[in-house]
DNA sequence: TTTCAAGGCTACTGATGTTAGCCTTGAGCA
DNA sequence: TGCTCAAGGCTAACATCAGTAGCCTTGAAA
């Protein structure tokens, strides 16, 4: 390593993620994450191979950071809290990165960036097989992915606009669909 | 009306509409757009304030074309038949749509793009009222929402890599969703 | 016949992503 | 001890965008 490296992929990484959450899609730009990391613009290429390509190491590492939340959080032993665990810990993380988690979710035809979590439903696949049984163990998972991942988007997106106490709701729903896949 | 006009703001919303579908967004370009509808760059200014006016534009359309679908699909009579054909048409038309759809439920913060939809959410309402009683419309009608957009959203997405069939687990869903509502 | 504004247009500005190509630095080898 | 050389900075430049300024043509109405 000849000269004094003055940044990193991780420092350029965490100054993206931050600006991202911060002021949104759009406003990440390669000069503000330059200046951030206190380097020019073009300096950035040496270390990431584009902005998309940038995309893909933030939420890759926002992948990782849930999936180790979740895996943290359910491991009681009891399927059912085990699941609400899941679900909570999931809904929290999406609260805390919102930007990042409705990039996770929005297909790759629109933001141009694909993203892996393979790893992240091992745990889920689990969980869902102790509580329906391994003959609907995966459309029980999809189905309970399905509704934590659409309520959170909504919830994200501003789009549960008719009052009413949002809480509630996610209690509500949550219960119902347990007992429903069992 | 003195000169002859070369386009309309319906014809704009028309051809970015379709560029939006088969391009992506990042594709939709001022340019693209007034070259589909044969005019100079600027002279779409004279009919839609920026590009993001033409994006609440291009699904403002999008949401009621969508509302009216929903309601044309649903009107039996019988709440849980209607409740399947909202869900079955929501996701006909997202898979029809899937740009838009995406952007849809995607927050201003993403998108800086917001839109109203209240219109749509009257019928589901009404049929959630009649399904699980009043006391409960609210929650169990956000829990409806939340898993057919849910669904939808990470079947477009890509989201469903462990293999099976989706069309199993989405009738699996939707059939444990509404006896649990009931 | 004159007016006048809607709706085109060209020319331009400022952001932004990205590439080309140069220069400095210092670790390791001769 | 001095030389090499590539990692990792940098400046300069380009292409592509959105958007603005300001002009010109047209044709309907006075």
């Amino acid at each position: 390593m000849p000269a004094h490296a003055q940044t990193s992929t991780a420092a350029i990484v965490a100054a993206g993620r931050r600006l991202l959450e911060e002021r949104g899609v759009d406003a990440l730009t390669m000069r503000d994450v330059a200046e951030v990391v206190g380097v020019r613009t073009p300096s950035l290429y040496k270390r990431v191979r584009n902005r998309a390509d940038l995309f893909r190491l933030i939420l890759t590492e926002v992948v990782d950071e849930m999936s180790a939340a979740i895996d943290a959080a359910a491991n009681s032993g009891d399927p059912v809290a085990d699941l609400r665990a899941l679900a909570n810990t999931f809904r929290r993380f999406a609260h805390r990165n919102p930007v990042a988690h409705t990039l996770l979710f929005t297909p790759r035809e629109v933001t141009g960036t694909p993203v892996e979590s393979q790893r992240s439903t091992a745990t889920l696949m689990r969980l869902v097989t102790e509580l329906a049984g391994p003959g609907d163990a995966l459309p029980a998972a999809r189905t309970m992915v399905a509704w934590i991942n659409g309520f959170v988007t909504m919830e994200l997106a501003g789009a549960f606009r008719l009052g009413g106490d949002v809480e509630v709701a996610w209690d509500f729903g949550l219960g119902r669909l347990l007992a429903a896949l069992r």
